[in-house]
DNA sequence: AGCCAATGTAGACACTGACAGCATTGTTGT
DNA sequence: ACAACAATGCTGTCAGTGTCTACATTGGCT
């Protein structure tokens, strides 16, 4: 489809599709703006009207990732099935979204470090931490998980998950499968969590 | 020192120290091999007797960041405190590294990503993990941890610990202090490896 | 002393991201 | 209908980069 117009028409979204591609398959470094260019059929410095510069292109990648993630993360905790059983598919949806699309995850926590991030990207990056603490707060109330201050135990969560996301990524989990470390790690953190209501009570 | 001779001496550890210093500050991406020269006072060029490629001179990087990791873990784990003082001491070791140098930790593990990564590369970023099966093994042994999977255990921890860390490098934490953090992370995973004996049994 | 490998230099090349000026198009007000 | 005008795309240019090749200098070995 399309003709080669002078306009492309849509240059913006099919800018940010054939990129995720690319970074997908080889990497943020292996995108070059003036390839891209070239893949969508249109000439260098075009992109320049859609995208100020390479890193707000990235910026925008960004954006779209967390808003995927962030959209499988919703879907695995809707629904009104024990929370243990929604926050174990939660942790699921999140690795396997990282173990599916390491180099857009990537490239989703370093493009929000450089500085000058836009305001999107750092709002769609810290949605999920929130409803965490809400799905946490409602197990706690649900009588699932002890009382307790509920961002910590969502921080704990996060970071636990997430790391073991980074891990399999990063090749670091020494050939153990990373469905297995990712079962484990959400079971072994839902028993700390369980736990910290029976123990001496944190700070 | 070094009155400009026409051998350097020393490049390839100049050239590493001051590399470290720029990633360290800037980011990998802020490090130019033509700059380095400039700043160790040597003609461009000059780096390729030492480094093939520039992905070389950062895998060089990522192995002496593994190794001075390696190097703090050791010295946390060391001594006969409990082994949950000790535990708490290398997750505490492992996160003040990250937080201290997150531009590094990101490219260490950026480094070995690159397929054709070093031996020496592959192998100190591996050396981590059978450390901490071994500290849980022992922890097991003396009976502070019920007996069980040590190797998934220290999965477990190990993804725990590495998320906190790269949750605190990349601001993710929402204002959450990283030293709470990782504190409550420790104590949470503990838990959850105490709990595990008294569970039902992990697969 | 003389050779030779190791190390550093100088130049070239293709490529990149960014910028400026111009060309083309779609829209809007009259 | 049509003239302004903003939006969008094109081309040329610039400095900077990583890598390659040919050459220069050096120190160590016999």
């Amino acid at each position: 489809m399309s003709e080669r117009t002078y306009h492309h028409g849509n240059l913006r979204a099919a800018l940010l599709e054939r990129a995720w591609e690319v970074v997908d398959a080889e990497g943020a470094d292996g995108l070059s703006l003036r390839q891209l260019a070239r893949d969508v059929g249109v000439s260098h410095g075009a992109s320049a009207r859609h995208f100020r510069d390479k890193q707000a292109l990235l910026d925008a990648l960004a954006v779209e990732g967390f808003q995927r993630l962030n959209a499988s993360l919703g879907d695995a905790v809707a629904g009104d099935a024990p929370f243990a059983d929604r926050f174990r598919a939660a942790g699921d949806a999140y690795v396997s979204f990282a173990v599916r699309h390491p180099a857009i995850l990537r490239t989703m926590y370093t493009a929000k470090h450089h500085a000058a991030a836009s305001a999107d990207l750092v709002e769609v990056s810290h949605v999920a931490m929130p409803a965490l603490v809400a799905l946490i707060t409602a197990a706690q109330d649900a009588g699932e998980l002890p009382p307790g201050s509920a961002q910590e135990a969502a921080v704990v969560a996060f970071a636990a998950v997430h790391g073991v996301a980074t891990l399999a990524t990063d090749d670091l989990l020494n050939g153990f499968p990373w469905q297995d470390a990712t079962a484990a790690t959400i079971a072994s953190v839902w028993r700390g969590l369980v736990a910290a209501g029976s123990d001496a009570p944190t700070t």
